[in-house]
DNA sequence: CTGAAAGCGCTTACAG
DNA sequence: CTGAAAGCGCTTACAG
């Protein structure tokens, strides 16, 4: 493997030059700059991590993070794996600035985001409203690198997305609620909000895993904007209404969900999406039977791991998707 | 956080004599390196795992692997898994030989043990067969850093085992067959080897998830010695004798008793362990309905890594066990 | 038993 | 636009 060194002597040049080369921090002459890049290429140089962190000791990383986490338990895990993982790498400069909002009102967040940019920040995450107005902020940001976590958003220039595929959770969950049913049946479906891709992915994905299996059927799907109140009177009705075999929720409101199967005689069985606690607790008792996880703590590393990346050795995401794997949880899941 | 240098200034001694307290190196005075600990852990010293394995290039470590893969498609994903996390550090000098073997015969295993212990080696990765001549042999080479991987066996000063825990996985697979059997039913069993630990451990995790589980019984358990032709006649005679609803194949030889289950008569549903290609294909035609899967990728990649671990920066794993996740598999499953 | 020196591969001021 | 030098934190011969 060749190194910066062998490239100076092989181009008649310096390291530093070579470096500014390599890193593309410019003032370097053309000539110069393709010759080392042709030499580079052919003998297919790959820089040192370990020599490239060693060196950058000192730098200094803040990460802006805006995240809608006030009042779903979901997002526990993710800041977790946020947090664990920047302790990780602490010495080679990276520190956070978090600020959690509630909701999805795009005012709200634009004001966070607004406020946040104010502090020169090296890189931003955020879990974006799929908004005008956030779209517009972000674009305007563009330079600086910005990662949309859990939920998507288009703009140009993102660093990259860190999430789950939405499609493949609800396919995912129609496999195990076809397992689940073997001689058929009536699923009601309790979503967010019909505004929410991610939401309307999953239905989605769950209809098109359960097309023409049986006698199994999709007899509603209601929404209970995310809110564990709204999701307990929601799903009580639907329970009263439509009796039906089986309840898939397909986003955050679940513990109200839950709440009101328990206390009706529905002897429904239950799919939840997002592995937090209250759920294990429920999978212990037998009151749900599957839960689906996007690996939350996986999205909160892969964040930070993917900017310490950037920062460090420059490299991108292969690709602007970074999607965790979508996993059938049961009792005994670790 | 402290570097070597600042605590040979402190101890007032040189950096290179604060490294051979440090990677106890011996050839040191008794109060230096009762000075140099006492400075280390004062300051909560931590090497810096970069400036470690930077420092370490040109340095060569040969691993030795036996593994009964022959015959046994499982193992495809964990040598893929080896070889490529080898090829990722082979800049630091890690290369691997490996003796493929086919079978459980403890005489033939001795003799790769032997014939490879020749071979100047770092290390060890073994597929050991749980038997007192290996045991021995093993507990003999003991110096040398030794891995079980995927089965285990005891000695004195084994490094780590890594694989999975059989014992959840077989709870798993009651979890999932209890949720297929929603109103009970009849379960056989199609096992390896009564003489394989992780095979019975299996079928007890299973046992016990599914006690007292309403109307399902286990009417059979029945060894195919992993072979794929034993498999076929052994899960026919099953199907013909007592008629199941479910089948749960808890060791290889799965390809076979699936063909069987679909040249019977039979609509037993079927629970097999072990993602390999022959498995995928059934599972995306419904010729069987859950995969568990022990990750034997991350089995090979944690191998490696973790003698990595060991031979550039000295950590020994937390645990002697090291689990990867057991995990169910369904169609949608990437 | 101990220390001074060179080196791993890269980056960062700094001087020109 | 360019290069020489020092430095990141550690290890490795080598001389004593």
């Amino acid at each position: 493997m060749i190194t910066i060194k062998q490239i100076a002597e092989l181009a008649g040049t310096s390291r530093g030059t070579v470096d500014r080369v390599l890193n593309r921090r410019g003032n370097v002459s053309p000539d110069i700059e393709k010759l080392v890049l042709k030499i580079a290429k052919e003998h297919n140089y790959r820089s040192n991590p370990f020599a490239k962190a060693l060196a950058k000791r000192g730098a200094k990383y803040t990460i802006g993070i805006i995240i809608n986490s006030i009042g779903n338990m979901f997002f526990d895990d993710v800041i977790v794996g946020i947090n664990e993982t920047v302790e990780k790498y602490k010495e080679y400069g990276l520190e956070v600035l978090i600020r959690e909002i509630k909701g999805y009102d795009e005012n709200e967040q634009l004001e966070a985001l607004v406020e946040l940019s104010a502090h020169n920040l090296s890189a931003l995450v955020i879990t974006p409203i799929d908004h005008p107005l956030i779209e517009k902020k972000l674009a305007a940001l563009s330079p600086l690198p910005i990662v949309a976590l859990n939920s998507d958003i288009h703009f140009d220039r993102k660093l990259a997305f860190i999430g789950c595929d939405y499609y493949n959770s609800g396919g995912l969950s129609g496999d195990i609620a076809e397992l689940m049913l073997p001689n058929g049946g009536d699923i009601s479906i309790i979503t967010g909000s019909f505004h929410m891709l991610g939401h309307n992915e999953r239905i989605r994905g769950f209809k098109d895993a359960l097309k023409n299996k049986g006698n199994i059927r999709i007899v509603s799907t209601d929404a209970n904007d995310d809110d564990n109140e709204i999701s307990y009177s929601a799903t009580a009705a639907v329970l009263e209404r439509y009796n039906p075999d089986l309840l898939y929720f397909c986003a955050a409101g679940t513990e109200g969900g839950v709440r009101a199967v328990k206390d009706s005689s529905s002897s429904a069985r239950v799919i939840v999406v997002d592995d937090i606690k209250p759920m294990r607790d429920y999978l212990a008792d037998g009151s749900i039977n599957a839960i689906i996880t996007q690996q939350p703590y996986c999205q909160g590393e892969l964040t930070i791991e993917t900017l310490y990346q950037y920062f460090v050795y420059g490299y991108s995401p292969d690709q602007v998707n970074c999607y965790t794997e979508n996993q059938v949880r049961l009792r005994h899941s670790k």
